[in-house]
DNA sequence: TACAATT
């Protein structure tokens, strides 16, 4: 492997090689975070000053399964490495996404940079850039924004954010399918003190005229996961659940179903009659998995999951997301989640079925989502 | 307990 990577990256077309190469690595969502400078095996000179500023890389967005050798064999097609370092989860040992590399040359770091930033390995583009001296000061400046205005641009919230100090990354989250901003984004700041100071005059406040107040905090480190949440969070993403005891109750729903259309349920749809004038503030949206209704679903036990949301309105017609919304920290459901069904008829029937009915020892509360709480 | 979102 690690010859494979000195032969070929010789030549023109490296992109097209790196990719068939690393093709049989594992993709994996989650980009790479940019990650804080950390020491990276400095050198001291005789004087104990070191200046790594022209040769000391950092490598953000890097693939989740490239491994320390394939990192090394990559940037040391380049020229001679000092040192370097694949950042990984203390825990895990799992890539956190990027990692260092320290020439012993500047013309090898500069050279890295032009040839490898922008770098697209399977799902991801690397970014090669200077890393920033190793200081505390640099340290947890990274934040979490949400409630943003989907209109705003990264560029426009840089703007907002640039008065409190260096921004050295920003990023909106977009939906994969339609573009369209999420409303949540990050800014990593050079200083810890700017990210402070960002949060005592951004959290809680509303940008230029917007309608919603934006909520700033600091982002959650990966790293800081614990290892059991972790756990859990790789097995909810690969476990395939079947339905146990909840198998016979989504049976009685399908058979309730076609018996209501069996016998004329009035089928009343507001969309053909008035063209959804009195469904302003309801659950109608478009989204990653396509337009439908959004159906909010509530008083979910903290061991629920998405397969329980399938189960319950899978038998009720077309079903193109279900979402069990977590507490990051400890990935316990919070108590709620969403669903959304394509067509109208289909997802009032849900409602109209699932609404009070009960799962375990709670009682289920089901009802279009709405766009804000204080609304009816 | 009541309407998400973590590169």
């Amino acid at each position: 492997m690690t010859n494979q990577f000195d032969f070929i990256l010789f030549w023109p077309g490296v992109t097209c090689c790196l990719q068939q190469i690393l093709g049989a690595m594992e993709s994996q969502v989650g980009g790479g975070p940019a990650g804080p400078a950390l020491p990276n095996g400095p050198l001291l000179g005789t004087n104990g000053a070191t200046d790594d500023s022209k040769t000391n890389l950092i490598v953000n967005y890097l693939p989740q399964n490239m491994t320390q050798d394939e990192f090394k064999s990559l940037f040391g097609s380049i020229g001679d490495i000092e040192s370097c370092k694949l950042v990984r989860d203390k825990i895990t040992g799992q890539s956190l996404g990027y990692g260092f590399v320290n020439y012993s040359d500047p013309n090898d770091a500069d050279k890295a940079i032009n040839t490898l930033n922008g770098l697209k390995l399977q799902t991801k583009t690397i970014k090669v850039s200077y890393a920033r001296p190793s200081s505390a000061s640099i340290r947890d400046a990274n934040l979490y924004v949400s409630g943003l205005p989907k209109t705003m641009s990264q560029k426009e919230m840089e703007q907002l954010f640039s008065q409190y100090g260096r921004i050295i990354t920003s990023r909106i989250l977009v939906d994969q399918v339609t573009g369209v901003s999420r409303g949540v984004g990050f800014i990593r700041f050079d200083k810890r003190i700017e990210a402070e100071e960002a949060i005592k005059g951004l959290n809680g406040q509303k940008p230029l005229g917007a309608a919603e107040p934006i909520t700033v905090k600091f982002a959650n480190n990966p790293s800081q996961k614990t290892g059991q949440a972790l756990l859990t969070h790789l097995y909810q993403s690969s476990a395939r659940r079947y339905a146990g005891p909840l198998h016979h109750q989504t049976q009685r729903f399908r058979l309730d179903n076609l018996l209501n259309m069996a016998y004329g349920v009035k089928r009343f749809s507001p969309i053909a009659i008035d063209g959804m004038s009195g469904l302003a503030g309801v659950g109608l949206s478009g989204g990653a998995a396509g337009a439908g209704w959004c159906i909010f679903v509530y008083n979910l036990s903290p061991e629920a999951d998405e397969s329980v949301l399938w189960q319950l309105f899978g038998p009720f017609g077309a079903v193109t997301n279900v979402k069990v919304i977590r507490d990051f920290t400890t990935n316990k459901c919070k108590g709620f989640g969403f669903v959304t069904m394509t067509n109208y008829d289909e997802a009032a029937m849900a409602i109209a079925s699932l609404n009070g009915y009960r799962l375990g020892e709670r009682v289920l509360q089901v009802s279009f989502k709405t766009s804000k709480q204080h609304k009816a």
